[in-house]
DNA sequence: CAGAAAATCGTTTACGTAAACGATTTTCTG
DNA sequence: CAGAAAATCGTTTACGTAAACGATTTTCTG
């Protein structure tokens, strides 16, 4: 590999000449300039990243902090995120949490190490000992789609109430009155969200969420499985159920399946996530869509921005869903 | 962020000395040991690793490019990569290349440029310049299930050809004679392969593939309808179908549903990958399972040994996949 | 045309570390 | 106990770049 020193004794000129020809950093004349480019062309010249990751104090790389890369949901993100930073000349190190706190926080501090200029990540969030070593380190960092209570960060999040609002008013405008719900779990701010949008958008028509039509599963399919047998497998089930995400929604579609529960006639089935699964079921699932991939792309702009600005005040952005309307959603009892 | 420079000073010793002692590189005596340690735990030393980069010449981190991160297969694959990479102390930089060339070429030449200690990559592969590029750079590559032919290249391959005569070969047993095909694009080494293993199957017992009951579809739901339809819409179907991955499977499971055929009575379906996606189907699945996680894991120790070991002899490991048998095959006409 | 101002570009240093090189002190050998 | 060997650790340089600082040459001004 050359290197500026070469270029320079090639063109006959000092490192400065071609350090500032590369960076236009002060004017050069055109004789210079022509010979510095004829001699960057001929050796192949590019200027070492590392180097100049020393001298100007950045990286332009980016960590990106998910739970698990190969969930849907976090797999979608992360190629918002790196669509967008590739475009703007970063690159993003990939880092799996697994949900494990001790790992989240062995990932910050050796990002932080590497001398990234930012770290976007879906935070663990629960525990305070992250948010410490989160408020020690001077690089900036968005949370995405999680809320860290009393702590200033950009975040970028989604509209969970309001999507969990318009899924279940479908279900209350086609004629539905005992609709059922199964949660995430209890812990995440996402949950608990689309859990006030359930209560909420049935409060508003007079109507009260009955306990024993509320489950709690943990975003898995099976989990799924279990919560919808719990408020299926009973002598009056709901005739719709409104599931906190897509996986689970499949679980319930198999737990119907099983029950012998036809859906959509016996059973109005809403999900929420759109993963392109629920795309491929039978029948097909309706559902509120997340904006995913832009949920990454702002996630990086929002995280860019910050790094050439750090005073600016911290932005909180929330995106909207919107409703997926396929095949698994109907009138009570079937009729048209 | 504390210097070595400020250890020493706070210790009363040299850099040298606080270099060697975090480094194990010489002696050091147990008095200024102690020191040091005390003077690096009190200012919360930690080494920099853009500059041990510059000095070390090697940054403990390497490329993944591939195609896609969205794609489930992709996704497992990147989990496996970055699991082996964080055990090992490298980081990941995640790269999609969009299976467009120019973006593969320009993200080796970035990451070479960042100075990464090694690339696993998914190549395109198809054309001569990206090979170029890669025959001019002096970190190892790893391939990751694709062939370059005529290129020496350490690889992780699938047994693409095993597999696909494993799930035809049971079809087969199965009493089935007229089992149709529906290939990935012909230009991708994987989806040749498969073809191989399914006219091996069919040849070996004697039958012939016949070119009616084959269509060639781009790995993609819609493709998988598609020529799912052109097989299946026809005078005399097939009792079986072997698709070239999941994805295409769903597609004709679809397919099958629109022409009224029941899947597996009717016609018998296998797929190929195993994506999660598979086990949510109705009727499940039956597919032939790629190594999708070990694949990664196995990329990664083999780029992080040949880091170590420029040396070491050219490696192409074949993994080998297996069958999973859920819902969607049985006997032809839906005999038990 | 002398002195100031402008134009142009080179010399040197710093980013933070690792290690070659070398210096000093202590211990051993006969 | 003198000289050599061993033990211990410090000084300095290099990794490749960006830019502060400064030097030199050219142009302008009155």
């Amino acid at each position: 590999m050359p290197t500026i020193k070469d270029v320079a004794e090639k063109a006959g000129v000092s490192t400065a000449t071609v350090s500032h020809i590369i960076n236009g950093t002060r004017f050069v004349s055109d004789e210079l300039s022509v010979k510095v480019r004829s001699a960057i062309e001929e050796l192949g010249y590019e200027p070492h990243a590392v180097a100049r990751s020393l001298r100007g104090q950045k990286t332009h790389m980016i960590g990106l902090i998910l739970p698990d890369n190969t969930n849907p949901f976090f797999a979608e993100v992360a190629r918002g995120v790196e669509d967008a930073c590739f475009t703007a000349g970063y690159s993003v190190i990939l880092c799996n949490s697994d949900n494990n706190l001790e790992k989240e926080v062995s990932y910050l501090r050796l990002l932080e190490n590497k001398g990234v200029d930012g770290i976007a990540f879906v935070s663990i969030g629960r525990d305070h000992e992250a948010v410490e070593v989160l408020a020690k380190q001077k690089q900036p960092h968005v949370l995405i789609d999680r809320v860290i209570p009393d702590f200033d960060i950009d975040s970028v999040l989604v509209d969970n109430r309001g999507g969990a609002r318009q899924a279940v008013g479908t279900l209350i405008d086609l004629g539905h009155r005992r609709i059922g719900f199964i949660s995430g779990p209890a812990d995440l701010s996402s949950s608990i969200e689309r859990q006030r949008g359930y209560r909420e958008a049935l409060e508003e028509v007079g109507l009260k969420p009955e306990e024993g039509l509320i489950a709690e599963g943990d975003f898995g399919l099976q989990g799924g499985e279990q919560a919808a047998t719990a408020v299926l497998d009973t002598d009056r089930p709901p005739t719709a159920l409104f599931v906190a995400n897509d996986m689970m929604a499949i679980g319930a579609l198999n737990t119907a399946r099983k029950l012998g529960l036809n859906v959509p006639e016996e059973l109005s089935l809403f999900g929420f996530d759109d993963i392109a699964m629920a795309a491929c079921t039978a029948p097909a699932l309706s559902t509120v869509a997340q904006p995913k991939y832009h949920i990454g792309q702002r996630t990086a702009e929002i995280l860019l921005r910050r790094i050439r600005h750090p005073k600016d005040p911290i932005i909180s952005e929330s995106l909207s869903t919107h409703l997926v309307l396929r095949e698994s959603h109907g009138r009570p009892g079937g009729k048209s």
